[in-house]
DNA sequence: CAAAGGTCATTCAATCTTCAACTATTTTCG
DNA sequence: CGAAAATAGTTGAAGATTGAATGACCTTTG
């Protein structure tokens, strides 16, 4: 690749960028801040109890839990040996694969999810969900799952991805 | 507020938060790992430059950093020191309010920032603004600038909000 | 089968973030 | 004026995140 001249964002496409990373920086403080003082909890934590909620015995691998939560598993290790002490999850090993874990929702972490779902809804609706139009809606969730497509690490790099041709 | 039945999301708003979400947890990281490592900058850092290289020269007052960067002022104090260690910034006092101080580019930071701007202009195109259609480039710009409007401080709450009346 | 290589999860240390003081100054207003 | 309140910015300690390194266990494959 030669230096060649970079291709700049139009002033439209900047500032549409602005406002993303503006709403990326300000949104998940504002959620956490008002899960954490009605709650106790994180972002991370919710996120976290409500896949467990939604999987059948209320229970996920670890490497799932961290996919569907879009975390590294060092970040959800950590995460899980706070919440553990929380009461709120438990670890189980896995019985076919030795290397691999459980995380489980405890009885505690349901009835927290349970009484933390109701503010936490309201919040997202308050800022987020609800000064958005139906349309507005619509288009940034087709769009924003385009993103997040593209942006999720590939499932299966098979192998040898076979170098480029020009 | 009685304890009403909670207004939980349409399964579409569900689907559509749960997208957006997926991107702030995803995009941010991507986006850091690419200037990290071609550049050793966080994203951070770039911000900070990208705010100082766009004023007046090229020095801003911590307190509007801090808003325009959409972060504490502790923690823009943490960083500013950080950024200072590494010679891209500095700080200088302000002549008219002794309480206050500017953060100022220094000439190595705008370099940086001069190299780093082109990959970085780069990833976000790769991950975000090229993978939208300018349509909905259009749409999202919109709505998330209405959704940062309402989530940015009210720019004075004005002494005495009069309480609400039912 | 056994070595080589991949995957699952944890750990460590370095960084970064948060939150609650705290200092110093400016502003408000009785 | 001068006390009280607000604002600018810093600090410190506790907690969270990162990325590389590690250990343990599966899966290939020659």
């Amino acid at each position: 690749m030669t230096e060649s001249e970079p291709r700049w964002l139009s002033d439209e496409d900047q500032r549409v960028w602005r406002r993303i990373i503006a709403v990326i920086n300000m949104l998940p403080p504002r959620l956490e801040r008002e899960l954490q003082r009605t709650h106790g909890l994180s972002l991370h934590d919710y996120q976290i109890l409500v896949q467990l909620s939604e999987h059948p015995d209320r229970e996920v691998r670890l490497s799932d839990l961290a996919e569907a939560t879009q975390q590294s598993k060092s970040r959800l290790s950590h995460q899980m040996t706070r919440m553990e002490n929380a009461g709120l999850v438990a670890r189980r090993n896995c019985p076919t694969d030795r290397r691999g874990a459980f995380a489980v929702l405890t009885e505690e972490g349901w009835r927290v999810l349970e009484a933390a779902a109701p503010t936490h809804v309201e919040s997202v609706r308050e800022h987020l969900m609800d000064v958005m139009t139906p349309a507005q809606k619509q288009i940034v969730g087709e769009a924003f799952g385009a993103v997040a497509d593209k942006l999720r690490p590939a499932t299966r790099p098979t192998a040898c991805p076979s170098l480029k041709q020009p």
